[in-house]
DNA sequence: TCTATTATTGACGAAACGTCACTGACGAAT
DNA sequence: ATTCGTCAGTGACGTTTCGTCAATAATAGA
């Protein structure tokens, strides 16, 4: 009368499965190739199984955009734990976006395409809840930086603006500037092309000097600090660059 | 032996009314269920012609992204004729942008589709050069501002920055706010919700306070200033902004 | 009127989607 | 051991959407 055999475990393996060889399809054709019956064939499950899981495609690619943001939520949070000064661990928690981003377009790719109304608006609500907690903890990251530069003077609330919309100005700068510059890795000409480290180093400069955020961009070399920083939380990160021939040039 | 019945112009209008029709329908289903079908049904031609002009839906798609470029570029040509200092035009422009995005969100919408690699990865060469072109002539009305600000010495290159790289912090902190928050528009809470408008009015400030883009923001007031100039430039969209009841708060 | 050329059509096959009736596996009850 | 009830898993099938192409209509000159 009550034949249970669902393993919450393997459950969840098996949706990880699911999710990695979408990834790998992802990685070879794009997303915009990717369907449910290539996926189906690469996968030991039939149909039925897979949609057990995700209740259709665009289901399954916000399913990978939220694993994509836990890996770049792991990054930020190993940022904000660097020791320096909060101004510096700001600026590299953006780098580890952007060390994200180029270190897997994929992932970047597929959540962007989140975003895009034709998938959110047909994904199911227990993903979309997923993908509002995860954004949740990537702010959080944010919010912890903002509040030790507040706490230790380094940083005061310019008038009529409160924590979260610092957090807010940080986080749209680096959206703003990776998603529009990233992807444009192989700019052919010879000429100022933007180079999107520089740019986003810059950006954060101006950023964080119009917020009067001390030490300000003249006082310290942040560049140096940088280059720092990133050696010590990012070394696998940084080397993986180094093997994909992209190394950060700011 | 030579029955040549194309006309330019009569093409011309073919395809945009293809164009109005397809808008029409995300305006009432949403980007995601727009189908090539429903266009076509709607539309008094067949499918052969419909597909004579876009080789697929993501070249519709692209097409009306296009349409909607154009739109903003308008806006961003009348931003940047006003009469007024630099700084305060190109706030003015950035406000634009975000008129626009809530007057035509379908709009804004596709042009956001239209980034996605579903999309640009499935479309005409043609297309796709059209849209370099079209947000090239965006950034112009950035680049003109930026020309006028630094011949009257009101902005000066901070080191290591040339214009374009000032013209595109610019358009970078425009679009990662109005992407970020645009589309957000019914908060439920009471809370100190974030609204786009009074975010963008402070990332401007913080920007071009960074760029040291004189007057600084506290020595002029460009709230006020913004409103005349809103008033002024943009009186019919203000009007049709009110009309949808979402007059801007900042 | 005839002809050469091009525009237009919509039926058609392919591809992808998502469903559902069926199969089979397992535990409990008899 | 057998029966039975329940649920995981299957894949064939109907549907939708896509995009093509062979056939047809239209046009202007000969």
């Amino acid at each position: 009368m009550s034949p249970r055999i669902l393993d919450e475990q393997s459950l969840r393996d098996r949706e990880q499965l699911i999710i990695d060889v979408a990834i790998a399809l992802i990685e070879s054709l794009g997303v915009e190739n990717l369907t449910m019956d290539k996926v189906i064939a690469k996968v030991p499950f039939s149909k039925g199984t897979v949609y057990k899981h995700f209740i259709g495609k665009e289901d399954l690619v916000l399913a990978i955009s939220n694993y994509a943001i836990n890996i770049l939520a792991d990054l930020f949070w190993r940022a904000a734990q660097f020791e320096g000064c909060a101004r510096e661990r700001m600026l590299l928690l953006n780098f580890s976006y952007l060390i994200y981003a180029v270190l897997y377009p994929a992932l970047f790719q597929t959540v962007i395409c989140g975003k895009s109304p034709n998938v959110y608006g047909k994904s199911s609500e227990k993903r979309l809840q997923e993908q509002e907690q995860l954004e949740f903890k990537l702010l959080g990251a944010i919010h912890g930086i903002v509040e030790d530069a507040l706490a230790n003077k380094s940083l005061t609330l310019p008038e009529n603006m409160d924590i979260q919309q610092i957090c807010f100005a940080n986080w749209s700068m680096a959206y703003g500037t990776i998603s529009l510059l990233s992807g444009e890795t192989e700019q052919c000409s010879g000429r100022t092309a933007l180079v999107v480290e520089r740019e986003l180093f810059n950006q954060n400069n101006l950023l964080f000097d119009g917020l009067k955020w001390s030490p300000l961009a003249q006082e310290k070399e942040y560049s140096t600090a940088l280059k720092t920083a990133l050696a010590k939380v990012f070394t696998k990160e940084l080397k993986s660059l180094h093997e994909k021939g992209r190394d950060l040039n700011f």
